[in-house]
DNA sequence: ATGCCCACGACACGTGGA
C-alpha cells in the first residue's frame, strides 16, 4: 500500500496537477495539506471519479487537510485534541479499512511558527505539545499508524540547502526541533531518513528567487510510522516531478510503501543460502 | 540588507506562507 503526503497550496488552484499525479501514480492513500477550501467547495467529484473516498477538514482561505483513500475510510476524526478553542483546520485522521493491511493515517499541517517573536511561534510549540500528547496516547492502541504531513520542521542542518540562512527560523529553532525529536522518541520511525543516508534531499522549494532551479530546498514533509507500521516499511521516496511542472505547488509529494503484516522486507534467494 | 513568488478574498492590496 502506497501512502503519500502532499501540501498542495490550494486544492482549487492545484486540481489539474493533483488529478494528473493521482492518475499517474495511483497511490492508495494520499494526505493533502493547505487545501484552502471550505468543505462545500472541495472538488469531490473529480477526485472520486479516480476511485478515491474522501475525508476532508477545511476552513475558509487558510489551512485545510484531507485524506484520499481507495479503501473505505472509517473512524474519521477531524481536529487535533487538546484545545477546544483552536479553530485552525490542521489535523485529520482516519482508519483505512484495507482488511489485514489496515492502517490509521493522519494528515498533518503543523503551524509554520514565524515570526518567532510573535504568538505564532508559541502557537506552533503548543500545537506540537498537543501532537506529542495525542501521538503518545495513540501508540497505546499498538496499531499501524502513519502520521503524514507538512511538519514545518527541518530536522537537521543537512535537510536544508543553507543552514546559516535558516538559523533562527521557526523551522530550525531548537524549541521546534526538540519537540520533533520528542515525537520520534515516543517510538516513531521517520520513514525517509531511516531508508536514506544522503543529505540535501528536499520536499519544498520556495517560489521566490529561483529556488527550484538552484535546488535551494528544505525537507519539511515527513511520514512518521508507529512500530506496527514501521515493521511493514518497504520504501520511501520523494517524487520531485510535480514540483517541476507549470502551476506547481511549492511542495512535492513524498510517499511510503507498506507491505502486508508479516510480509518479508526483502526477497530471499533460498538457493544461494542453501549453497 | 531586503525582497523576490504565489494564493486568497474580492478589487486594491493586505495577509500568510516557509
Amino acid at each position: 500500500m502506497k501512502i503519500a503526503t502532499w501540501n498542495v497550496n490550494s486544492i482549487k488552484a492545484r486540481l489539474p496537477r493533483v488529478l494528473e499525479w493521482l492518475g499517474a501514480e495511483s497511490p492508495e492513500v494520499v494526505c493533502l495539506q493547505e487545501t484552502k477550501s471550505i468543505d462545500d467547495n472541495f472538488p469531490r467529484l473529480e477526485i472520486e471519479a479516480l476511485g478515491y473516498n474522501l475525508a476532508i477538514h477545511g476552513q475558509k482561505t487558510y489551512n485545510g487537510v484531507a485524506i484520499l483513500s481507495k479503501y473505505p475510510l472509517e473512524d474519521v476524526r477531524p481536529g487535533l485534541p487538546g484545545d477546544g478553542s483552536d479553530e485552525q483546520a490542521r489535523y485529520l485522521e482516519a482508519w483505512i479499512d484495507a482488511g489485514d493491511e489496515g492502517v490509521r493515517v493522519a494528515s498533518i499541517y503543523l503551524p509554520n511558527g514565524n515570526p518567532t517573536d510573535a504568538p505564532k511561534f508559541s502557537y506552533k510549540l503548543a500545537w506540537m505539545d498537543r501532537l506529542v500528547a495525542h501521538a503518545a496516547a495513540a501508540l497505546q492502541a499498538e496499531e499501524p499508524l502513519v502520521l503524514a504531513g507538512d511538519y514545518n520542521i527541518i530536522p537537521a542542518d543537512g535537510d536544508c540547502y543553507d543552514a546559516a540562512a535558516w538559523e533562527g527560523d521557526a523551522l530550525t529553532r531548537p524549541e521546534s526541533r526538540s519537540r520533533f525529536r520528542t515525537l520520534l522518541n515516543l517510538g516513531f520511525t521517520e520513514a525517509w531518513r531511516t531508508l536514506h543516508r544522503e543529505i540535501h534531499s528536499y520536499t519544498f522549494w520556495d517560489y521566490q528567487a529561483g529556488a527550484w532551479q538552484k535546488d535551494n530546498g528544505v525537507r519539511i514533509d515527513h511520514l512518521l510510522l508507529s512500530p506496527q507500521a514501521a515493521d511493514r516499511l518497504l520504501a520511501c521516496e520523494i517524487d520531485k516531478k510535480p514540483r517541476g511542472k507549470s502551476k506547481a505547488s511549492d511542495h512535492t509529494p513524498i510517499w511510503v510503501e507498506l507491505g502486508a503484516p508479516g510480509e518479508p522486507l526483502v526477497s530471499v534467494d533460498k538457493g544461494s543460502i542453501a549453497a
